[in-house]
Parts: C-alpha cells; sequence; structure tokens
DNA sequence: TGCTTGACTTGACCAAGGTCAAGGAGCAAC
DNA sequence: GTTGCTCCTTGACCTTGGTCAAGTCAAGCA
C-alpha cells in the first residue's frame, strides 16, 4: 500500500530471524551509505585500514543491538535499517534519546561500557569496529579522531536541541519539530518529496517527545486534519506544507 | 551568614565590573583547576605548548560570555566562577542546557559558530584558546584532540540522562537530581560536607530542569521539611539525607 | 466471511504542574 | 528607620497533557 518505503525494504536474503550473523564485509566501493558514514572523511589508505577490522552484523526487528552497562562491544556504522537509543528509570519509564539511519555512528568508541541501549526498528545492517583494534586505529590515524569529534559535537547538539524541546516546547511543537527532523534527515539521505516511511511507533515516538502515545496520536491527527501533512497507513507520511511545519516547530504566535 | 560559598568568594581584585579584561596567564603550576581542566590529561611538553597559546579573560556577573551564532572565539577552560549555557525560543522561552564549574570546558573546539549562548552567574575567569591557534595545535597533539573527544562524549551522556529527567522524571525528582548532581560536583571539586552555594537563582534552575520557579520552589521546601536537606539564605544547601535524596531523585515508589 | 489480535484513534475525565496574585525576606540607598 | 527593589515563597485557581476506556482499522488466519 504505501509505495515509499526506506529501512524495512529489500531484505531480499533472509537473515532477520536467526540474525546476529558476523560476516565478512562487502565491498566498501559498493557500500550503501559510503557518502554518509565516517569512512566519508578519510582518505584512501585510511579507508582501508579501517575496512581492514570492520566485519557486518545483522539484527533483527525488535532485537537489542546492546544494553546500558555492557561492555561497549557493538560500535560501528549503521548500514541499512533504522535503530533506536533510549534510557531507562529503575521502574520502567523509557526516554529515546535518539533515532539512528543509515549512515548514522552508533555506539561510543570512548566509554569502555554502554550508557543506553539500543534496538533495532526494522532489520538492521551495521558496519562494527571491534573495540581495541579501533582504539589503536584512532591512535595512529588522527583524521579518524578528529572525524568522531565532529560527529560527537553534532550529537551533543542535536541533544541539546532536544532538552529545549522536552523542557519548553508545548504537545504540538514538539511533533512538528519531530517530523522536521524526519524529514530534513530523510532529504539528506536523497529522499525527495513523496512519503517517508517511519520506521518507529507511536510508543517510540511518545518515548523520544517526552509524551504519551494519546497525545502523538491527537496531535498528528491535527496535522493532518489542518493539511500541514497526510499520513498513509499510520506508518508513512507525506508533507504537504513544509513552511507551516516549521513554523509550528519553532512556536509560531 | 552562609560561611561557605565557593564561585562567587575570594575576588579579592577589582575585575567584575569593566572585565572582557584580556590579560597574560598566571603560573600553571599554581593553577586552581590544574587537576580539573584539559591539562591534566597532557604531558609536559604538551601543556606547555596549550599555555604558549592560552590567555586569562575575566567577565561580570551576569556577563554574556559568547552568543549563539557568533563566532567561536571563546573557547576554553574555567577556572573560577560559575558559568550557564543556554538556547532559545524565538519567544524567549528558554532551556538551561548546562551548568559549568571550575576545571570544565566551555565553548565548542569543532564548530566555527556557537550553537548556544553563555553567561556568567558569578565573576568568571576562563583560561581561553583562540580559535586558530587551537586548531593548529589540535592537529599536532592528539592526546589533546582526544582529551576532548573524550570530554565531548561526557557531555553528551549527561545530556541524554537531562533528556531522561526533562522527558519522563517528575517534578520532585527533578529538583532531587538536580540537587545529587550539585553535591557531586562540589565533591570532585574537593568539597567535603557542609553547605555548598548555588550561584544561580531559583528561574535559572528551573530553566534547567523544564520547570517554573514556584515548582522549584515548593519542591525546595518539601525537601527542607523532609528533613532531606537544610537551606540557609536561599542560596546555600546543606544536604542531610544524602540516601533518600538519591532515592527520590532516581523515582523511589 | 468472520474471528482474533495488536496498533492506532478518539472521547471523557483527572491531576500535575503552570499561572496569577499576594506576602515576606534580604539588602542597598537615603 | 524606612523606602524601594529584587528575589523567593506560598496560596488559590486553571490548563495542558495524562489516564482510562471504548471504538476503529488492517493483517493474519481458520
Amino acid at each position: 500500500m504505501t509505495s515509499s518505503v526506506e529501512a524495512k525494504s529489500s531484505d531480499h536474503s533472509s537473515q532477520n530471524s536467526l540474525s546476529r550473523a558476523e560476516s565478512t564485509l562487502h565491498d566498501c566501493a559498493h557500500c550503501d551509505v559510503r557518502a554518509l558514514g565516517i569512512c566519508v572523511a578519510l582518505g584512501d589508505l585510511e579507508q582501508k585500514r579501517l575496512k581492514g577490522i570492520a566485519t557486518a552484523r545483522h539484527f533483527g526487528e525488535g532485537e537489542t543491538i546492546f544494553s546500558a552497562e555492557d561492555p561497549a562491544d557493538v560500535v560501528g556504522t549503521v548500514v541499512r535499517g533504522a535503530v533506536k537509543t533510549y534510557k531507562l528509570l529503575p521502574d520502567g519509564r523509557q526516554q529515546v534519546v535518539g533515532f539512528l539511519f543509515p549512515g548514522d555512528f552508533v555506539g561510543s568508541a570512548i566509554f569502555g561500557t554502554n550508557r543506553c541501549f539500543a534496538e533495532a526498528l526494522s532489520p538492521v545492517e551495521l558496519c562494527v569496529f571491534p573495540y581495541a583494534p579501533l582504539q589503536r586505529l584512532m591512535k595512529e590515524l588522527p583524521v579518524l579522531e578528529h572525524e568522531l569529534l565532529r560527529r560527537a559535537h553534532d550529537d551533543l547538539d542535536l541533544a541539546q536541541e532536544w532538552m529545549l524541546l522536552l523542557g519548553r516546547k508545548t504537545a504540538q511543537e514538539r511533533v512538528a519539530t519531530f517530523l522536521c527532523l524526519l524529514f530534513e534527515k530523510a532529504k539528506k539521505r536523497g529522499h525527495c518529496g513523496a512519503p517517508i516511511d517511519l520506521p518507529m511507533n507511536r510508543s517510540e515516538i511518545a518515548d523520544y517527545l517526552g509524551l504519551t502515545i494519546e497525545t502523538v496520536s491527537r496531535q498528528l491527527s491535527k496535522l493532518k486534519s489542518a493539511g500541514v501533512i497526510a499520513i498513509h497507513g499510520s506508518h508513512a507520511i507525506e508533507l504537504r506544507r513544509p513552511n507551516q511545519l516549521a513554523e509550528l516547530a519553532a512556536g509560531a504566535d
């Protein structure tokens, strides 16, 4: 029904059920996220060194990629699929701290243990760099470390932008901001117009925005009936009035 | 009245009014924050190189240190005083994204322009590293870049922890978590028992916790009458029952 | 074709925290 | 002392978004 799917599509082989499969890497030259991942910042020589320690890993939809407190053994680039990272309170309350898409870097190359959880929202392929070799490589390749520093600052800025959203924006502004971010990210990955696929469900959106599923649903309905967006089957959303959405996101009076 | 002040104290010279004074650095060997700043990660040689580009700058209480969108010309270590960093919405709503104390690194060594605002909460002394020389030094000294990467990850983790607070914690849990963080940071700076000084006012606490000043005040009063803390003159707080405060912060049932 | 299931939507009601307003404490100027 | 000021506290009331419950819709299956 929804024509334009991004993340969930094209798992031609059957790797989603018995996942955690580790395999040798495909050719970097044909990598889907070559222009988006950390590789793009490296020269040919550095890329080759990085490829030397990389392995491909697959995770099924809903599968935990890593857990807080565990050794940071999964660190690398999302090649295919979508990932959510989140923190938990003792009583189970959840805060999603990030949604990651192809090209994004997941996990901490610095801490020895994870500070949050990560879960596959769809069948996911990661290009993973094992801890010890990555540490060594970071020491030997300053450009690699510099690229990681640049990304850490980007992530920090986004997290602080999200603090502003969680601390000071209304429900309507939060949902509008979230959609703006999704459309922007999709655009960066080369997506033009057309509906984008939401790989996460309402509950995960709610946990990202500090709201409940009911409030998210109500605000989406409101945006839909205002003609700002169109919703196709609850997991595909089309942007109809970009300017109006941006105004709502910033807190138009 | 309040005996133990930290940040506001001991400005023996008169540099708070006509601030922005730039001066040569004091001797690093006698630096108050030597054990806390980025220097501690460097060897003697690297420290000397870093000192070579550093200058001291002073800011008066309430003075803006830098603004979002401006060139990132103030980047460095807080030597004395306290700083708040914050983001703004077009209509003036404010979210404090961090309170910085002696030893903390302020500003982005990566972006050419600031992504947030910074303001002195008390007379502040910074050890500033000018943009271009810092960029050069980062390339030449991998340990320096590594230390900045480590701190960026620490900051990111704290920001995500704060997303959890802003998105999912109750008013009581937020205030308790905030106080825990302050006491912890004070401890790290060598503070033992005794009341700690709050360099920020109620409005700034509220803007950090996504609350209003009234709610902050009510929750502080509640903690006070429960005997968890004692408040001396509204800007000094004493921890009476650490365990109970920690339980409240985590969301004790 | 109808049953079951799970995710989403919608409505009615409720409460945590926001808003508005009054009062108090501390402090500097006169 | 007292005036004025700012910041903090407290109380009364209100609003936004949460809670609870019922209804809708699509997919999978017998």
